[in-house]
DNA sequence: GAGGATCGTTTCACCACGCGAAACGCTTAG
DNA sequence: CTAAGCGTTTCGCGTGGTGAAACGATCCTC
């Protein structure tokens, strides 16, 4: 876990922050018994992160304080991609009545940047900030299949291609079979890939230079996303928004 | 700033982190100098937060990473009184069609908990886990008005009463004298103390055993935030979403 | 009400670990 | 061709992060 050269004691207060965004309000004792950690140092890091605003006590209960959430939206609105994605995730949820949301790739993960909800959307437990495998969602597939070889395979080699359903895609050659298909057809597809009954549709945004930089899609349960509305409707809306977002982000 | 018993390579982390939320993708060498930090010393951070996933790199620019958005999101739907207020934020919104927002009060300033925008409301540069201080926003007073004195004192000593327009309360007498108004009317009203022209009306959410969870407000622009609109019809909105969140907090 | 368990807090001595000056290789500009 | 800038790496110093242990307060249990 700890590489060569980095700071210890930041990497701890990681785990101690990470660890508290899981489990709710928390007490010193339990949080050092379950990081194994001693007390006296998970102490000093919750006194350095109070003292910074990053975290708040309140009755002997340590909680995460709402400045990650400033960093993180800080983090969101410096690409100015992501604030023109927005429109048109709105404009997709509207118009299909499901969800549709705008994800990216960092370190080798998809992260949801953008999500609306359509008027008929299935919920779901997705937010803004959320990461999962790349290789499980119908936009982190439009992302991969813009991707040369070499980047993929490095993304295969880090991260594996761990299963969420039995549907999941879990090997290689699959992953580029689809990909492939992918290129072909113009837009991704996922299905049930993440949760059984859902399927989506993804496409890549591609940004000058021929980078991309993101991927939009719409999910849906099965029974409405088939026939000739997943074959043409769908697709034709997605198509489209993706081209006004990438001749928004060229011409901005 | 560094206090007792602290974790320095922490707080020199945070410094580096914040510096990149407000200045965008950046260098080694500017963050250095701007922090007046040695390189070899922002490198070895810079190479932790990368390590740890919270910094990306990109074209040997440093930017920050949506894992701050994924530890904000928990941080923010880790209380359940959040996510019911974010209804009702919704509801005010539309039915006023101006901006409605829920804060909360973090260490002494008031922080944005969620935000919508009526089909008429004004923009304005804020965003979910925005800070400001607590005496320049509606909410924030309103959720002033409920602590008891020595608390309300005690965040004035820590952050003073900074002024944001000629309007902005400045001395504690006139705070005072604006809190047991608003403990008498039921509600506050900022009167242009954050930006000229925009007026705002909050009303404290008050949950089991008298503790204040935050604040409800409503804002908009002057003309239109005036006469028996003002003094009547948004106050019966704000105090009846209000009302009806306290029940749902209580017997959730 | 005494005893025990558990909590957060504080102390303190050790030495790993974070630090920063400097050197390094590379690219770009003039 | 030189010089200035960049990110990266090295390395010895000394301090700052560490963790075992003791401490006092609080809360149960009997």
């Amino acid at each position: 876990m700890a590489s060569e050269g980095t700071i210890r004691a930041i990497e701890r207060m990681f785990r101690i922050a990470e660890f508290l965004g899981t489990r709710g309000p928390v007490g010193l004792s339990a949080i050092a018994s379950s990081l194994q950690l001693p007390k006296s140092t998970v102490y000093r890091h919750l006194r350095t992160l109070e003292g910074q605003g990053y975290v708040v006590e309140n009755e002997e209960k340590y909680t995460l304080s709402l400045r990650f959430l400033d960093l993180g939206e800080r983090a969101r609105g410096q690409h100015s991609e992501h604030q023109l994605a927005a429109e048109k995730v709105g404009e997709l949820a509207d118009r299909t009545a499901e969800r549709a949301q705008f994800m990216i790739e960092e370190h080798g993960r998809a992260v949801y940047v953008h999500q609306q909800m359509g008027a008929n959307a299935v919920r779901a437990d997705t937010y803004p900030g959320k990461r999962v495998p790349i290789h499980t969602s119908a936009a982190g597939l439009a992302i991969l299949s813009h991707y040369p070889p070499h980047r993929i395979d490095a993304i295969i080699d880090r991260h594996g291609l761990e299963a969420m359903t039995s549907r999941s895609i879990t090997d290689p050659e699959t992953l580029h079979d689809r990909l492939q298909r992918t290129r072909e057809r113009g837009y991704s597809i996922n299905d049930q890939g993440v949760i059984e009954g859902l399927r989506a549709i993804g496409a890549p945004v591609v940004g000058p230079e021929d980078t991309v930089v993101g991927g939009l899609s719409i999910s849906g349960p099965i029974n409405r996303m088939a026939g000739q509305r997943l074959g043409e409707e769908l697709p034709s809306l997605l198509l489209g928004a993706t081209n006004e977002l990438e001749l928004n982000i060229t011409y901005q």
